[in-house]
DNA sequence: CGGATATCAGGTCTACTGAAATGA
DNA sequence: CTCATTTCAGTAAACCTGATATCC
């Protein structure tokens, strides 16, 4: 095996930066009782107001099913609500509710702190070098 | 709520980035039977090789109950052995077994190509940019 | 005794496949 | 009939907390 050092690779250095993001964000959204997968959804949903569970699905890249999980979690904390009467075909929209807006709110709050501190010693225009890249590292796998 | 469009967020990139790595990997990992995390607790005990499954749990960043269950699938599939005999307390060395090896460097090779596939259109000062700012990013959090 | 290790029991979250029913 | 959507059942990987036992 001849590749570089596990600790400069950049597939590594990826891995390790999302999972102390992700770290940082789990452990501040444990008060409010809610998980990464369900802020990406209520985020999701306020983005996409009214969108359907398949809708959320394609959008936050997980499957219908994965997908019903959460949003199972979601309404039986009251935080999201399923129309009775489907909109068009089956596709039922799903509504935040006052509680899941005022969740939300208070989740970006925290997730906007630890985005911060993340970023907190880059200058700007680095910040957007590292937008920038990730934006084309993405590009270049898909 | 006064945040920047999601797809501008920072850790919305990273997420999706590392999201898209993943997915790679894992897709080309399937054929060889190794998860993401099989590969990760290989390429750590190719790193320090002899570690016993606490010292593996601390590199990889789990817990040694995440490990044990990880190691499991490992040894059952021949990839690594544990030592009957603990060299020091209880501590029992894990090694990679002559299959384990070979199954590796298989991994590597595929690994190599995703990330190669990721920095493609990267000249190599933004790959070193890249590499900085995730580390930059990494300090800021721990 | 305290500190590190290993193991077992149990649970959670995420995610998947497969199959069935419904509506455009 | 075909396609998208929803739903249910079952499976699995990965991760966790808590408790217990062993070894220095």
């Amino acid at each position: 095996m001849s590749s570089a050092p596990t600790g400069d690779r950049p597939g590594y250095l990826l891995k390790r930066a999302q999972q102390a993001l992700n770290q940082a964000c789990t452990d501040r959204l444990r008060p409010l009782e809610l998980s990464m997968s369900q802020y990406a959804v209520l985020r999701a949903l306020y983005d996409h107001p009214g969108a359907s569970s398949a809708e959320l699905a394609r959008i936050t890249f997980v499957t219908r099913q994965s997908l019903r999980d959460v949003l199972g979690g979601l309404r039986s904390a009251g935080l999201v609500t399923v129309a009775e009467q489907a909109s068009t075909g089956r596709a039922r929209p799903v509504a935040l509710t006052p509680a899941g807006q005022a969740r939300l709110d208070a989740a970006e709050e925290l997730v906007a702190q630890v985005e911060a501190q993340m970023l907190d010693t880059l200058p700007a225009d680095r910040r957007r070098d590292l937008a920038e890249l990730l934006r084309i590292c993405v590009g270049n796998l898909t």
